[in-house]
DNA sequence: ACTTTTATTTCGCCG
DNA sequence: CGGCGAAGTAAAAGT
């Protein structure tokens, strides 16, 4: 096998899986993807899972038996054995590929959301400045007043908030309550929460608005459907 | 899923998504795989994971401008755009692939086992009903009696139980006995505990007993071979 | 190294 | 259609 190289292997074959769990499959055309680390996929015509696989580093041995083309994965007690019933249509694909993959916070969205449309975060909000500088090296995503005329900063996180963010958020608090003389209230806007966030909430003095992407996307569509008509 | 064309697309690109969240891929050499129920994977040559994908019945667009030829898959608000930055090579595979899938060794599987052999949980034991409702939003396992004529609730897991398994079986068991007036044993039936979960049984006086996968596919492999020769 | 949590989870079942 | 639970989940993060 040599190294750099995605194979792709088409053909009639049975798949058999022994390891954590046990499968059959019987005779058929699959896509058989050998990638260049060692891991394995086999898929079938439809769907978007592999039916079966085996992660990279695994042990591939092949071999062929009259008609029969054998490949075995191995990956610790898990054994994969495809064997295709006649033989194989084989592409090699060499594949140069260095590029950083990046998962975007869509944040920046959730905060347009809110500043068009302030009453996601709470009824009477008024929101005046983004991205307040706090603390030497921090900012605040959102700062504003609610309908009491008290102090209100918004931390938006797109996936559930971590104890980290809870913790992050505490310490802008701290320093703006230095700042301003009194404790601004504080809301994390985010989907969700994980199990120790939701513990430190009252612990720290914060307040939770579930807030999804999806909300505000939705929100900044129709915005721009508006615009549109004016 | 009888027949299928299933077209794999080789060369330099770059891939965006945008939905529920949003993510950016400088350009890199990959495999993109439209399968025939319009489903759509992106992969590098490295990882189990697609690394950006669309699922079946999307809309898939295809656009030439130039040396760029570009690929729009959307399913509702989510959009993924590959950008070929110069001909991809182009694969046809016809696939005909009809075969059942059989997977065997689910928590699923470790309930017909032990059904069919009470006695893999404990001597006398008789299960009357299996996922039974508990607490608006629950369902146990499996539920029935002891030798003794005790109620005896069973949960099965098919790796170590975790604290939050053993947490889990303790709200349905408080439950049950609010319902019943007195409390249900409570059996745990996995493969092994994680330590936390160990420590955590006499506390919740919930009850373990070791039971693998393995086991459970063992003895239903048995009954088919029985079954064969009645 | 082990446990816990997340995910554009996917997938299936059930109401 | 939504909500919940399982998955050979895999992968990442916390302990």
């Amino acid at each position: 096998m040599a190294k750099g190289l995605v194979v792709v292997l088409a053909g009639p074959c049975t798949v058999s899986y022994e390891g954590r769990a046990s499968s059959r499959l019987g005779e058929g055309e699959r896509l058989v993807i050998i990638k260049r680390d060692r891991s394995v996929l086999v898929h079938r015509p439809e769907g978007y899972e592999p039916v079966n696989w085996q992660p990279a580093n695994s042990k591939i041995d092949f071999t062929t038996s009259g008609e029969e083309f054998q490949i075995r994965v191995s990956n610790g007690p898990e054994l994969l054995t495809i064997i295709f019933t006649s033989p194989p249509r084989i592409e090699y694909f060499e594949l140069r590929d260095t590029a950083v993959f990046e998962m975007y916070a869509s944040e920046e969205d959730m905060k347009k959301a809110v500043i068009a449309r302030p009453d996601l975060v709470e009824e009477g909000f008024k929101p005046f400045v983004e991205e307040r500088p706090v603390r030497k090296t921090g900012r605040v995503d959102l700062l504003g007043v609610d309908r009491h005329g008290n102090i209100l900063v918004v931390e938006f996180k797109k996936n559930s908030a971590t104890a980290q963010d809870i913790l992050q958020l505490k310490t802008y608090v701290e320093s703006l309550q230095e700042e301003f003389g009194n404790r601004p209230r504080a809301v994390i806007a985010a989907p969700g929460l994980t199990k120790k966030a939701r513990s430190m909430l009252d612990l720290h003095g914060i307040e939770f608005r579930c807030l999804t992407p999806r909300q505000c996307s939705q929100v900044l569509e129709r915005m721009r459907n508006l615009d549109r008509y004016l």
